[in-house]
DNA sequence: ATCAGTTGTTTTATTAGCAAAACATCAGTT
DNA sequence: AACTGATGTTTTGCTAATAAAACAACTGAT
């Protein structure tokens, strides 16, 4: 019935939401700047440097990221496709969120923000699929969109949060 | 571009993911047993009863549950909402997961848990308009499935992770 | 050269969430 | 009555992630 050690798994992800905008902070600084340093971090996540110089640290003892002569910072191998795939799925997630769903930008980028890093390669991996084809020429996606966006203006009968949503599908959920 | 102040939202939710499942577990424990007590929640998430004592008083003090003359404890009406908001996130997330991008259910199962309490009330909303539409009897929607899927067993051509998501979509992302 | 500002680190403290262990309470044997 | 087991709480300690403050080192201007 309810796995009870599924809900565990949230902790043991080896990517915290802190760690993974660590990163993404120095992969930006690089591209926006050339360079990031600890207090560009701290400056990019507004905590203080102490805070970053520690969880920097560790990062560097987890091979994710690799300092200069110079105390500067860049990613390592691992490091950079960590950032890829936690960009690709926050991308992915804040479009469909965005322009299928149609929620309002801020809210599509905060909720993105809060999941991107959470979700496994393969979910991310077939939601780039879904949301590619959905919002392709493809006539059959196109008649799709409009046809919802058009049901949504309606269909205002019950009222969130549900308690069987179970219920809302024709199906039965089996 | 990058709004800074965004990602900070994360840590400001409200409800954390063991407060989540504290609360789950004590709504899942009256419906399976018809009480629940510090032991039987300790029990369902596989913690001590030390740590699930020191949680729930919180949770006593946050008015979310409540407690018998016997320590029996039960859901506040708040926590109910709370309780149900996240399981329909839950819920809605998992069918679409499963039944649309047709992850195993295990997948499904873990992805939907790490991400049912991050949600706003407005993407959980919207997405069950479009899980259902989605799943739905409509001819539209039916083609536009069977579409995807068998295009789904094509398209091997791009690796995952993708550099610029962007750039799979035909259309300028703007 | 000195003084101010920036940078990086370390130390101390806090919070959330856990474990482990000690403790008290209560119920049911025996 | 005493022992056993289940329950609930508290205390202590741990880790991750933060702030705050002290400190050292470097940079640049005057």
């Amino acid at each position: 019935m309810m796995a009870s050690d599924v809900w565990k798994e949230f902790e043991s992800n080896a990517i915290s939401h802190s760690v993974a905008h660590h990163l993404i902070a120095i992969h930006e600084l690089m591209g926006d700047q050339g360079y990031a340093r600890v207090s560009d971090v701290a400056r990019a996540l507004e905590i203080t440097r102490g805070s970053a110089s520690l969880t920097l640290k560790a990062l560097k003892g987890r091979g994710l990221v690799v300092e200069d002569h110079n105390k500067f910072l860049k990613l390592s191998e691992d490091g950079r496709r960590i950032v890829d795939s936690i960009l690709a799925k926050r991308a992915v997630v804040r479009k469909f969120l965005n322009e299928v769903l149609k929620l309002d930008e801020h809210q599509a980028e905060v909720d993105a923000c809060k999941v991107e890093h959470l979700l496994s390669a393969q979910t991310g991996e077939q939601l780039l699929h879904f949301v590619r084809f959905l919002l392709s020429d493809d006539p059959t996606a196109r008649q799709f969109l409009s046809e919802f966006w058009s049901k949504l203006d309606q269909d205002e009968e019950w009222q969130w949060p549900v308690r069987d949503v179970d219920q809302l599908f024709n199906m039965e959920s089996r």
